[in-house]
DNA sequence: CCTTATTCGCGTATGACATACGCGAATTAG
DNA sequence: CTAATTCGCGTATGTCATACGCGAATAAGG
């Protein structure tokens, strides 16, 4: 599944992230760069990601798009967990200025960024961002983001909140419609395709009389894109957010 | 990571869903049972996913917990995609009787259900389920929460739209959870040891006057339990619903 | 009771993977 | 030119899923 990185060693990840990148005044002069085998990394991955998962990219595939020996990694990064520590700070860039509005045009605008970077990395939404290495990327994003929301007049630790609720609102839903792009990229059975499979098993089952319920439902009833469910979702959490911002909860904004 | 099973036989999978378990006439009887195999499986998968992720859950400690050779599973079942499949079916056990209400509490209901389903087996929100095989228990749980939904008088594509919605955001909050918890079991490292690692570099950036509304924030401000953001994401999903049902979008409802 | 068709248990082999270790090559300071 | 230093990466180890096929176990038919 999702594939989540182990063991890595933060200290190492931090260096690597803010360290300098001077260059030893002795010795070999290396062939490749952190930043090259971060970019290629990506590459590699953001290809392999629209069929397969994370587990699919291993160092050797991206040493062979370097056109250097598998180790020679190993010299620049720690290990793939580090690895892709940096990959996550490097895909995120902050897109320039745009938004304005209020804090409604801003969170629709950050959720709407967030969707496209989960699909335009396919890999981006199934890596383990519990306790975020705060590159500085991502710490630019949070802070520009916070500002921008502050006028909403929501104190900080309500307004983490929102966002994080957000933000694991649009990863659940773009998870999903990667895992369903790629199910159709690798197997080559498209969704009606599946749906056609399971059809005979369904409409047993639903003669069967145990499904009463579903049995009654029109056939379109599934028919929505994820599109369409992402901006559904999105619309019902802001107008909550909408609802709580005029009348806050005393319970939480304590 | 997210560990994704691949390619499965979809017309196998539910055979073994729905099949009929008769033995045949003939031949060396069975030592295990399909059911016997899920149940291990699933036992393996909840202690090894305190620590690890889904790849760890491999054929050999399945085989191992029951006393028999790796290649003995193969028997009856054709890959670990497949067993996947399986094993959320067999978790999928819908609650008796409970939740009285309106939409609202039954929707509450649903969604703690699926959350401490996801705590529980820390594995489950980890699997791939775009394309999910339709189980009898899948069947039934969707089924009964329709049926409990239908009378608020939403259209049935809709209500479909607002179940997915809540779905994918618990999952993504529970990933989010079950992931700090493993980092936390298996580095050993609290999350306040976490974060003390990070505080330097933390200071450090601060200090450079590059966030500067990151800055001037309270130390508090990340100060908020899962639980808490979970609730809290919740009810504003809900209080967006109730918006929704009284003053349905028509673009929503087609 | 014995033969034979059938089914099962599982050992062995294959080809992926991350990565520890350490050697030889490349470079530069002195 | 030599020594210190750093790099490239081959080899080895131990993990994994799983294809293949052999020998063992069983029951039906004679």
């Amino acid at each position: 599944m999702t594939t989540e990185h182990g063991g890595r060693d933060l200290g190492r990840s931090l260096k690597l992230l803010w360290g300098d990148t001077a260059r030893p005044p002795r010795g070999r002069p290396p062939a490749l760069t952190l930043d090259r085998i971060v970019a290629a990394a990506v590459e590699v991955a953001d290809e392999l990601a629209r069929t397969e998962g994370l587990e699919a990219l291993s160092m050797r595939s991206i040493a062979t798009r370097l056109g250097v020996g598998t180790m020679s990694l190993y010299r620049y990064v720690p290990g793939k967990s580090e690895l892709l520590d940096l990959m996550l700070d490097h895909v995120i860039d902050v897109p320039g200025e745009d938004a304005e509005g209020g804090w409604r045009e801003v969170l629709a605008a950050d959720a709407r960024h967030h969707w496209r970077l989960c699909l335009d990395h396919p890999w981006y939404a199934f890596v383990d961002q519990s306790r975020p290495l705060l590159g500085p990327n991502a710490m630019r994003g949070l802070d520009r983001l916070v500002a921008r929301l502050r006028p909403a007049g929501v104190d900080d630790r309500t307004l983490l909140m929102m966002i994080s609720a957000q933000n694991d609102y649009v990863e659940g839903v773009a998870r999903r419609y990667v895992n369903e792009r790629r199910a159709e990229a690798r197997t080559g059975v498209s969704n009606e395709e599946f749906w056609a499979v399971q059809e005979p098993t369904i409409v047993k089952a639903m003669s069967s009389g145990d499904y009463p319920t579903m049995a009654g439902m029109a056939d379109n009833t599934f028919d929505f894109s994820y599109e369409q469910l992402f901006e559904f979702g999105l619309t019902r959490l802001h107008d909550g957010y909408a609802a709580f911002i005029t009348t806050p909860d005393p319970h939480q904004t304590g």
